[in-house]
Order: structure tokens, then C-alpha cells, then sequence
RNA sequence: GCAGGUGUGGCGAAAUUGGCAGACGCACUAGACUUAGGAUCUAGCGGUUUAUCCAUGGGGGUUCAAGUCCCUUCACCUGCACCA
């Protein structure tokens, strides 16, 4: 009977002490490859998304070293952060002990999940060694001018008290607590990722990655194209008293016009503000939507707000038609100009405001405008005419925008522009477990990076873990460390007191692994040229709008600053799927009947349960968790393992020889792309044509053992190692021979008019006379009347059609 | 609303990319061994009127041939969401 728990523990223990997965800086020989998951997000123990994220990642390693690369294949910790500081704030426990503590424990469970990471290039981002790096970085955003701050309304959490970026806010929900996120003017520390939008999707582009992962990226970078136009503003005398500009991508519809609508937050309305004759109400409004969250905005969809701007009115540009100016906050601050061009028979939230409001509406596209707008999508799908619109009426809307775009552009007052929806990072918050700004603000000198030797700036110690009421810092308690010298004038300065948001230091670990004991560099230039791009990631899909696109953003900066030779930090993306919980959620620890791999690993063991979490379902595809048919792969296991009692001869048998070839090309191309269910489910198929024969030889043994062993990694080096002696990782990777993956003779389908009758058993190469011939004799009385047609493929399918 | 994806037995799922639909496993049924069976083995297992015909959410089409391609429609999931 096989002793899982004895097997296991013993090939755990041996290839941990005897560091069996190192990666090797410079290996003379062999060809690199370098395999990246996701490191842990230090919070507690390993859950189900970890079996079903490393495991795969774990079985591509493995095979790539039996096939002769030197791989790397590393894990870290990300651990600044919530979940440190809330354990921090509700018991006091020191978030250093926390991550350290935190960092055993999954590191050792990793270990007992027979995962193959090179244990000696461990990270863990709240390292000073490490973070002295992600601080050193920030410093070259910052020197670079790519750093800035600036006060400016963002995304902030009532209950956390901090910023959030926009990633962090997604839905109007914070990441952290998943309450409500308003908006609020606040002092902010930005990162201009914004300049990157046509970078990142370059990156995007090239990365292999599903096209679902690609278009949710798109989507968040949200390019748009269009154009800005020029306009002027007027006192109610008609005196010219600003000029602004709009964005817009339907300039067909610039003769509709009716009014122009800012964001209540626009800066031009406080400039204005003595020619506007109602500024009362305008401040009303402006305060009315400030409190607002963003989430209400969302589901006030339907029911438009606005005040009108009294006093001023714009002119639009194409005709000198005077309109008015509204505010209202369905239109957006922070994307395009703040101000939108109205035209309510063609966009639907116009329609619905100038309907609330009673303002007039010029229609300039033929098409039903009575109850709704005829918007964009539907008149340029039907080619509509245009009217109203001077020397275009009458022209189809196609042909009218070109000319339309020709004459804005030769007037003078617009011109062809992209704007993206993705917005700079907004990089602050007022907590402690983060990294420093390694910067101070000088009353005399402005803000002043501290000097490369000051590197790492570290987190001073405190008990004091909560933020100010006010929002501020805990660390802006601590008078200190906050004091200091300014670095550039000697003077007295003070350092900034919050810390950098949780995706920092992950922004560039993949860099790291290939150097992670350098105290002169990120890493060592050489060895990130020689690591090069990581081959495969896989990881979460809950972090490609976030974390994916921050790693694309820092890689194209450090790039440009020379730091690190490749622009694409990755190679292939792959998105794992959720272990969904009985109810259809993704499981996890607070789910009533959430399962930890901890729990299956100890009663089936390490190998069963690596096969079950991915017998369940596709790598990418969301699987319900069950032990339904755990018992099979256990069945599986003891079959693998009494194996050795069956072995008869020495060479491949010419009964096994087909099949042996076809598990090889089958498991190296399912492990290839990560298809680890139809890899288990071709292992059980050889399987049973070997239990029907009753024999294995030994060399076929030896090479579905070494197939096996990315998967089932202990059964497979125990057994390995009684029957042939040594060590399985030391052997290599099986190669399958053209020859012999067809069999000589096939059994052809026969379809009669297009469908399947019968098969004969015939020679692969076989003529169409003689299959025909064959079919007579063997089927007389299959082909009933006169042969019309005959479609022969072969080795495929003959298909006969008869009348 | 927009975008992307999914829809195949009682269940989890396969399908060489247009060529025998349901591989592999679970569950189930019958039998063997057994004091016993939640162990193991053997056989069966989409439906059916069983040498037949019908079946890949529904309807239509292209093709000698469609789960796969095209059109249309429904349902669900995910993401974004007043983005001008």
C-alpha cells in the first residue's frame, strides 16, 4: 500500500535541503526559462486559488528542466499593506512580526504543496533591502518629472481615511474596506501613467494573453479618439471672457449645439465667477454634488442634476450661435476638458437634461428623435443624412464627418485628438505599513529627494497605528523622524508623512528574482538581460486592470532610463481561473465552506490533490470545488504505484509503442499551455490500455513516470527511484517520435449521404478505389441506389452520397 | 447601455480547429470476490420505437460534412459604466 504521508515528507525534505530547483545566474549551457506566479499577498494561510494558480506554473517548471532549461522559478511575499496593518490596529501585533511570521508560515505550506520555487531567492516587499529599491525608483519617477504633487479631487475612503487611485476604486467601491468612495479635494502625489496609455497598449498587443484579458485591458486604458475644440466665452454684454475647449468624437454633430455642459468642479466657473449672475445656486450645487459618492452618481443615472450658469453663455465656434453653459456632474472632471459640447437629439444624457431643463434641440441627423436621441452607433450604421448643417445637409453622415473634421481643422479651432479614460496614479496614503516617500519638503528648496546613500529611508517604529482624524498620516505623529535636514540647503525641513500604496513594491518583484541580494542595483543589468522576460505568469485575473498594467507602466519607465534592458516585462499572460464554493462564489477562507489545500493535502496527499484541483476544470476556466471524484484520482495514484509489480521486459513494446508517442506529444503540449485536465485525463487512458494488457515495460515505466512527474511529483520520484535508482529530476524529458504516432491501420468512418453508417478497419494510406472496393465486400447492402458523389479524405473519412 | 466570454449526458468536463459528439473521471445499474462493503475486479451507462431515428440553449443558413463557420434569438457569467 502506498504510504503517501511517508513518500511525501521524504522527497519534501530532500528537495528543499538540497536547494534541487536552483536557477542558475549565467548557466553555461543551458537555455533559460523563466516561469513567474504571482507572489503571496501576506495575509494569512494558503486557500484553494493558490492550488489552482501555482500548481501549473509548478508543472511547467519541472517539465522545462527535464527538457534541459535552466529555470526560475521564485516566490516572494507582497506585504505592505491591509492586512498587516489591520492586525496591527485591532491587536497591537507588530506588522513586521506579522509579515515575518506570515512569511513562514506560507512559505512552508508552498513547501508541502511540493511546489519547486528556488527557495534562495525569496523576496518579501517590506524588506528594507527590497524596499530600498521600490523607494530608489520612486526617487527616478520623481527626478524624472513622471512624479508630481498637485492638489487635485480624487478618490478618497471616508472610513479608511485615505486616497485611493482609480484602480483602487473600482465601482465606487474601496478595495480595502468596500465602502463607499467619495470624492475629495486633497493633496495627492500622482505618477504619470496617463503618458504611457499608447505604451501599455502596445505591451498589450504583444503580450500573448487571451483576448478577453486584452479587451479588459483596452477598456481600462480607454482610448477614445476625437476631437478638441475650441471655443469662446461671453459676458452677458457679449464681451469675449475666456476661451475653453471640449473634446469631442462626434463632430458630425456640431451644427446640433444647444448648450454646453463643465463638470461642478471645473476651475473656470471659480474664474468666472464675477460675470455669473447666480453664484449662490452655482456654489449649492457645486457643494450638493461634492458629497455625493461616486457610487450615487452611478445610480442617479436616470434622473439628471444641473444648474445653469447665468451671466455667461459660449459660442459655438462653426456658426457664432450663442448657448448657454450649464454644470452638471454627469459630466466628469478628469477626463477629456471637463466640458462636454450638448447636442440632445444625438447623445441620450443630453436629450435627457435638455428635456429636464427645457432647452431647445436641433436636430442635425435625419432619424427618430421623438422619444429618445439617435445616437451615434445607429446613424453611422446607417449611413444617415445630415440636415440642418449648412453646405453638409443632405450629405450621408460617413462623408459629412470627414469634411466636417477638414473644416474645423482649416478654420482654426479644433484639431484631431486622443484622450484615454486611464488616469495618472494616484500614489499616496495616509497609512503607515507602506514605503517612505524618500522626500522632504523644504521651505526654501521646494521638495528634495534625500540622497541615494540615505536609501533605504525605513519606516520608523511605532504602537500607533491608527491615522489622524483629519486624515493625516499616523506617521505625521511621529515629530522625530519627521523633522529633518534638508538635504540639499541644510535647513530645516519636514519628510512627507504618507506612505506608497500597495502596489508598489509589486509594480517590479519579477525584476528582483534575478538578482535579489543586490545592495548596488535593482539588479544587476547582466542578469536581467540574461533572465530576460518572464516566459510564462500566471496569476489572478482580478489583477489585470491593476497590477498588470502597473508592471507594464514601471518596466516601460525603467526601460527608458536604462535601468533594465526589455521593454515587456512578460512574454505570455495567463489568467487563472477561481475555485468557486458551492454557492457559485469564489472561495475563499470567509466562505462557510471554504476548503484549505492544507486540509485535502493531509487526508488524500499532496499529489492527489495537485491532480484533483485541476482534473476539475481548464486553468483558466472558474471550477466549483468538490471531492466528487477525488476518489478516482486516489484510485489513479495506487494504480501508478502498483506499476512496479507489473513490469515485463525492457524496451518499448510494439503493443505500447503508439501509445507512448501519443502521451508524449499529448502531455508535453497540455503542460505547454497549462492544460493540465486533458494531461491527467490522457495519463488515465494509458493507464487503462496497460491494466487490459496486464504488463509495462521497463522503459516504458521509466518515460510515464518522468511525464508524470510535473504533476505528481513524489509518487513519481519514489518509484523512480526504487526501480531504476537515482534521482527522476536528473533524467530528461521523453521526445516522441513522428513515426509512431498514427497507427498503421485506422478504423475510416463511413458516412452515407453525410452520415455516420459504419467504419472499416483499413490502412492509413489507403486509395480511394480500394476503400470502396472494401466497403462493398465487407458492406454489400450498405450503398441502396445510384452512387452521385464520393468525398474521400484520407486517412479521415470517406463520405458517399447517394440518390 | 457597451465590451468580452460561456451555454454539450444525472455531474465535472473532452473533441486533433470543419471530418466517428460525449475522451477521462464521478455518480448510477448489474454481476464477481466477500461475514461485511463507503475496498477491489468485470460489464453497462445521452435519448429512442434499438440493424432505426433524434440529440451540443432556440430558430435559420453555408457545406458532401457543423459543437466548430455565417445570420438571428434567448439565458447566464465577467468587466467597464453618464468617458462626451
Amino acid at each position: 500500500m502506498y504510504d503517501f504521508h511517508k513518500v511525501e515528507e521524504k522527497w519534501q525534505k530532500k528537495w528543499y535541503e538540497e536547494k534541487s530547483f536552483k536557477a542558475i545566474d549565467f548557466h553555461p549551457t543551458k537555455p533559460k526559462y523563466y516561469v513567474l506566479y504571482e507572489f503571496y499577498n501576506i495575509s494569512g494561510n494558503l486557500h484553494m486559488g493558490h492550488m489552482k494558480g501555482t500548481i501549473p506554473a509548478d508543472a511547467l517548471s519541472r517539465m522545462k528542466r527535464l527538457q534541459g532549461y535552466n529555470v526560475l522559478f521564485p516566490i516572494g511575499g507582497d506585504a505592505f499593506g491591509l492586512p498587516a496593518e489591520n492586525a496591527a490596529m485591532k491587536t497591537g501585533i507588530n506588522p513586521e512580526d506579522f509579515v515575518s511570521n506570515g512569511m513562514n508560515k506560507v512559505m512552508e505550506q508552498s513547501r508541502k504543496l511540493g511546489l519547486s520555487f528556488d527557495w534562495d531567492r525569496t523576496i518579501c516587499t517590506s524588506d528594507p533591502s527590497y524596499y530600498k529599491w521600490t523607494q530608489w525608483i520612486f526617487k527616478k519617477f520623481f527626478e524624472n518629472g513622471k512624479a508630481y504633487k498637485q492638489k487635485g479631487v480624487v478618490n478618497f475612503c471616508p472610513n479608511c481615511k485615505t486616497v485611493l487611485s482609480n484602480e483602487d476604486s473600482q465601482g465606487g467601491e474601496c478595495d480595502r474596506c468596500h465602502g463607499k468612495v467619495i470624492q475629495e479635494e486633497r493633496w495627492v502625489w500622482f505618477l504619470k501613467m496617463k503618458e504611457y496609455s499608447e505604451k501599455l497598449l502596445e505591451n498589450v498587443d504583444r503580450i500573448t494573453m487571451n483576448e478577453n484579458l486584452k479587451e479588459l485591458q483596452r477598456n481600462w486604458i480607454g482610448r477614445s479618439e476625437g476631437m478638441e475644440v475650441c471655443f469662446d466665452i461671453v459676458s452677458e454684454s457679449g464681451k469675449i471672457i475666456a476661451d475653453s475647449k471640449i473634446f469631442t468624437t462626434c463632430i458630425e454633430t456640431i451644427y446640433g449645439i444647444t448648450f454646453f455642459v463643465m463638470a461642478p468642479e471645473h476651475k473656470l466657473i471659480d474664474d468666472l465667477k464675477s460675470y455669473i449672475t447666480n453664484y449662490d445656486e452655482v456654489k449649492e450645487y457645486q457643494k450638493q454634488t461634492a458629497y455625493r459618492t461616486e457610487l450615487d452618481r452611478i445610480s442617479d443615472q436616470k434622473d439628471k442634476t444641473g444648474c445653469k450658469l447665468e451671466g455667461i453663455s459660449a459660442i459655438n465656434p462653426i456658426n457664432g450661435a450663442k448657448v448657454p453653459i450649464y454644470i452638471s456632474d454627469f459630466v466628469l472632471a478628469n477626463y477629456g476638458t471637463g466640458i462636454v459640447m450638448a447636442v440632445p437629439t444625438h447623445d441620450q444624457r443630453d436629450y435627457e437634461f435638455a428635456k429636464k431643463y427645457n432647452i431647445p434641440m436641433i436636430q442635425v441627423i435625419e432619424g427618430d428623435v421623438s422619444e429618445k436621441a439617435y445616437e451615434k452607433y445607429d446613424y453611422l450604421k446607417e449611413n444617415s443624412k445630415m440636415m440642418n448643417s449648412e453646405e453638409f445637409t443632405g450629405l450621408p453622415v460617413k462623408e459629412a464627418k470627414e469634411k466636417i473634421i477638414e473644416k474645423v481643422i482649416k478654420l482654426g479651432f479644433g484639431k484631431k485628438q486622443v484622450n484615454y479614460k486611464m488616469q495618472d496614479w494616484s500614489f499616496n496614503r495616509q497609512r503607515y505599513w507602506g514605503e517612505p516617500f524618500p522626500v522632504v519638503f523644504c521651505d526654501k528648496c521646494g521638495i528634495v529627494a534625500i540622497p541615494d546613500e540615505e536609501l533605504p529611508l525605513t519606516l520608523p517604529r511605532t504602537n500607533d497605528y491608527m491615522p489622524n482624524e483629519n486624515g493625516s498620516s499616523p506617521l505625521s505623529k511621529i515629530d522625530d523622524w519627521v523633522n529633518c535636514k534638508c538635504p540639499k540647503c541644510g535647513g530645516a525641513a519636514k519628510r512627507e508623512t504618507d506612505t506608497m500604496p500597495n502596489w508598489a513594491g509589486s509594480s517590479w518583484y519579477w525584476l528582483r528574482y534575478c538578482d535579489p541580494h543586490n545592495d548596488k542595483a535593482l539588479a544587476d543589468f547582466e542578469k536581467l538581460k540574461y533572465w530576460g522576460s518572464v516566459d510564462v505568469y500566471t496569476g489572478g485575473t482580478e489583477h489585470i486592470t491593476r497590477h498588470v498594467l502597473y508592471a507594464f507602466f514601471w518596466q516601460n519607465f525603467l526601460y527608458e532610463i536604462g535601468a533594465v534592458p526589455t521593454r515587456d516585462p512578460f512574454i505570455r499572460k495567463m489568467g487563472s481561473g477561481l475555485i468557486l464554493d458551492d454557492t457559485g462564489k469564489k472561495m475563499s477562507k470567509s466562505s462557510a465552506n471554504g476548503v484549505s489545500p492544507m486540509e485535502v493535502i493531509e487526508k488524500y496527499g499532496t499529489d492527489v490533490a495537485r491532480l484533483h484541483v485541476h482534473f476539475l476544470g481548464g486553468y483558466e476556466d472558474n471550477t466549483p470545488w468538490t471531492y466528487d471524484g477525488i476518489s478516482g484520482i486516489t484510485n489513479f495514484i495506487n494504480r501508478v504505484w502498483d506499476l512496479q509489480n507489473i513490469i515485463k521486459g525492457e524496451e518499448v513494446s510494439k503493443e505500447h509503442i503508439y501509445e507512448i508517442n501519443q502521451l508524449i506529444k499529448k502531455v508535453t503540449d497540455d503542460i505547454e499551455n497549462l492544460k493540465l485536465n486533458t494531461a491527467i485525463a490522457s495519463y488515465m487512458t494509458f493507464l487503462n490500455v496497460i491494466k487490459k494488457d496486464g504488463f509495462i515495460t521497463k522503459e516504458e515505466l521509466k518515460t510515464f513516470l518522468i511525464l508524470l512527474n510535473p504533476l505528481a511529483p513524489h509518487i513519481t520520484s519514489e518509484l523512480y527511484e526504487i526501480v531504476f535508482g537515482g534521482n527522476i529530476i536528473d533524467d530528461k524529458w521523453p521526445e516522441y517520435n513522428e513515426k509512431y504516432l498514427n497507427k498503421d491501420e485506422i478504423n475510416l468512418p463511413i458516412q452515407i449521404n453525410g452520415k455516420m453508417k459504419k467504419t472499416i478497419l483499413v490502412s492509413k494510406e489507403i486509395e480511394e478505389n480500394d476503400v470502396m472496393k472494401k466497403i462493398k465486400e465487407d458492406y454489400p447492402d450498405l450503398i441502396k441506389g445510384e452512387i452521385v458523389k464520393i468525398i474521400y479524405v484520407k486517412g479521415r473519412i470517406i463520405n458517399i452520397i447517394c440518390k
